[in-house]
RNA sequence: CGGAGUGUGGCUCAGUCUGGUAGAGCACCGCGUUCGGGACGCGGGGGUCGCAGGUUCGAAUCCUGCCACUCCGACCA
């Protein structure tokens, strides 16, 4: 992408209502843009970041064995009403009527439809298990939205169902889902801790919170420091057991501040213990036969008898990962992604377009960049380079190739890493293999 | 939903107390000098001052009502 013919409006000075500093950094950058509280434009950059998030989360729920859907945003009430959510939801719920006069809204989860959609086709055990997934923007109309993309009312969120004949099958689903969560967090460079979450009216131990450290966080968390150390399992054996892996990173304390246990915290060697910020990016729960007894999802048993499935649901935020991305990986000059999110893989900058030297080696390496996949962005743009250098950190490509009069004259271009600021001269060739390696 | 606050060009803000021809910086357009970490000079364009009433000779400024947004608290991917 030529800088020249996109649509990267970025800001000297963040816009006053931003607090937060990844909703500053996403205001300054040019990938949202507010339209009401809570509710937000996704701009080019934004929109490229976005995508790339919620291909790691398609391509791990994939990978879990999920299969993907996609359901409605606009759903009926009569379904609501059939769960007993309707009344329930409240006015977090926002409800809509259509030329009919029937009621609608606006999903702000998917239990009522993936539950409609099971029980009209699936009838027997031997079709189970079963996990269903959509990628799909939610809407939820707090009381209080805040924090930018990671509060809002309209999110985009990766939602899974599982169904299974009993509670034991259900538990095996619910760890593969628990695995897949830890192998997507590590994919888009997070340190995430499983914790231990309120399982709500349907008890027991399958409630798990995903929490990303970071300084800014909106909540406490408490853990063994191992749990961050351990790093994600990667593929496994689907089918095999994975209690063992779960148990790893279950029995080792973890809690948010709601769930916290100073006692058993404290039996925690005192090395050990880490207490910090936390934003959660993610969160999973068996519910047993909360919706399929009511909405009479049932599929017959080996001894031909009906009985309700067993179901769990996964849910990861996808908006809000982008701003919980920049929690976590940001310093004074803006936003550093990770590289398998980032907008760009490489930036380009020509210091002197116009400049016939140095246009041509800018262009040789836009292409050569191009063919190694690396997805850059050139800036031809008529600015000085320090305006230049201030917005490519801003907006966080991870690689900086630079490409001025100077090196030129002496056959070198400079290149340097976002995260770490290290810049090293090369000839182009070279400057070209560090970053394609 | 309780409490607090803010609405003035795209962005950051001054002006409001004490009514009297709407301002600055950044951004934008033109010209020139510049060009390796958000340049400088000269010239220029852009604002129903959140909305609606009211008071007044005159309202961004005072009064009333409404709306939007932000922050703190209780709840959530």
């Amino acid at each position: 992408m030529r800088l020249s013919r996109y649509f990267m409006p970025t800001l000297r000075e963040a816009p006053s209502d931003a607090q937060v500093v990844s909703h500053q950094l996403m205001l300054r950058a040019g990938m949202i843009r507010q339209e009401a509280a809570g509710i937000y434009a996704w701009l080019p950059l934004g929109l490229r970041v976005l995508k790339k998030i919620e291909q790691i989360v398609r391509e791990e729920m994939d990978r879990a064995g999920a299969i993907e859907v996609l359901m409605p945003t606009l759903q009926l009430a009569d379904l609501w009403r059939e769960s007993g959510r309707y009344e329930d939801y409240g006015d977090e719920m926002l409800r809509i009527t259509d030329r009919h006069k029937r009621d609608l809204l606006y999903g702000p989860t998917a239990e009522e439809v993936i539950t409609e959609i099971f029980r009209a086709y699936v009838k027997s055990y031997k079709d189970l298990p079963k996990n269903f997934y959509n990628i799909q923007w939610k809407f939820r109309d707090e009381r209080r939205p805040r924090f930018g993309v990671m509060r809002g009312r309209e999110f985009l969120m990766k939602d899974a169902y599982s169904f299974d004949v009993d509670e034991a099958a259900a538990r095996r689903s619910y760890n593969r889902m628990f695995i897949a969560y830890l192998n997507t967090y590590a994919r888009l460079g997070l340190n995430v801790v499983p914790m231990k979450a309120d399982p709500g009216p349907i008890g027991g131990d399958l409630s798990h919170e995903f929490i990303i450290l970071a300084d800014t966080g909106e909540s406490q968390v408490f853990c063994h420091k191992d749990l961050i150390e351990m790093g994600a399992p990667g593929d496994v054996d689907w089918d095999g057991d994975l209690q063992p892996l779960v148990e790893q990173r279950t029995n080792l304390y973890a809690a948010t501040e709601e769930m916290h246990d100073e006692a058993a915290f404290a039996a925690v060697p005192e090395d050990k213990r880490l207490s910090a910020r936390g934003i959660e990016v993610g969160h999973i729960f068996y519910f047993g036969e909360k919706y399929s007894k009511p909405m009479k999802a049932e599929v017959a048993g080996p001894d031909g008898q009906n009985r309700p499935i067993h179901g769990g649901s996964y849910g990861v935020g996808v908006s809000r990962l982008t701003g919980a991305i920049i929690e976590a990986s940001h310093d004074e000059a803006g936003i550093i992604w990770p590289d398998a999110v980032a907008p760009f893989g490489v930036a380009v900058i020509n210091l002197r377009p116009g400049d016939a030297a140095v246009d041509e080696v800018a262009e040789t390496a836009y292409q050569a960049l191009i063919a190694a996949g690396k997805d850059p962005l050139l800036d031809d743009s008529d600015q000085r380079p320090g305006a230049k250098f201030a917005a490519i950190d801003l907006v966080g490509i991870p690689w900086q190739l630079v490409v001025g009069p100077k090196g030129v004259a002496d056959g070198t271009v400079e290149i340097k890493r976002r995260a770490t600021g290290e810049k090293q001269t090369l000839p182009l060739e070279q400057a070209l293999k560090v970053i394609t390696a």
